[in-house]
DNA sequence: AGCATAATCGATACTTAGTATCATTTGATG
DNA sequence: CATCAAATGATACTAAGTATCGATTATGCT
């Protein structure tokens, strides 16, 4: 995983500078083995500021050290970026995170490349489960129409 | 295409009334091409209320006769939605919304089903373009890294 | 070490997208 | 055509994030 080191050095890498408030979010950020929202992080960051928090998360996810999730309502998510292209499976009942990776699938979506006039710039995945933590505490597993 | 009449029948199928306010989304709704944002139809549609229009979108896309997506920064966009399940690709740009089906993916998404202990209950897969017509226009296609 | 200065900060006000509340209106049913 | 739950519009609120701005601070320079 990622360390808060190795955050601070991507951000001093990309011209940025390393304050006080920004070792603090990598601290607090690295401790998350799952996902987590924006509000957890500023609650758990007292002192930094809330636009702080949000500044310093979109410069993170700018520097692909996060990505930012959604939950089938659209609520949004961040967790730390894995090393490479990968996609992620999010519980729907507690939003933790895990990856996944299939090339067959990347592969695929290059083909659709020159089906229209259009240039492809990126795609979204997000398989939808609900994880087996979740399942022995009883949580019922429902269908939700995602396209 | 989805006809004012068709959306009204699915909501009287439903159990849900056919009301005026309905009405007037129904024909403002199928009057569009492309995706359009929430605003659009509140502006559009003059004398029902916000909390109508907002309500009414919440009821139709249970009824799965709206998709709610997103483009790359979060941003909502919905689109009528088309027959059987399908995918949007999304123009980064204009918001124009596509579909397109690749049945090989849906069975590769269904493989995962037992990679791990979770349940899966759905997916989310959306392609970033920059669409021919904007392509003309001349703007400029950016990679959006999104996973 | 001291200084200049652009980057960053925290506080605060604002925006966007949407939900909750509630008194009033309305459409389906008998 | 009376009933009454469903639906409505006005309004206040919440969640997630952005813009503004005066104060602070990290970094490069000497």
């Amino acid at each position: 995983m990622l360390s808060p080191d190795e955050i601070l050095a991507v951000i001093e890498d990309g011209g940025f500078r390393s304050t006080a408030s920004r070792r603090r979010l990598a601290d607090v950020l690295t401790s998350h083995e799952e996902g987590f929202t924006a509000e957890e992080l500023v609650a758990e960051t007292p002192g930094v500021g809330r636009a702080t928090v949000y500044r310093t998360i979109r410069l993170l996810v700018e520097q692909e050290l996060l990505c930012k999730l959604s939950l089938p309502d659209g609520t949004p998510r961040y967790t730390l970026a894995q090393r490479g292209h990968h996609h992620h499976v999010v519980c729907q009942n507690c939003g933790s995170v895990r990856e996944f990776r299939q090339s067959a699938m990347e592969r695929m979506l290059k083909e659709l490349e020159s089906s229209d006039g259009d240039v492809v710039t990126g795609h979204r995945i997000e398989v939808f489960v609900v994880c087996a933590e979740c399942l022995v505490r009883g949580v019922v597993p429902t269908n939700v129409h995602q396209h």
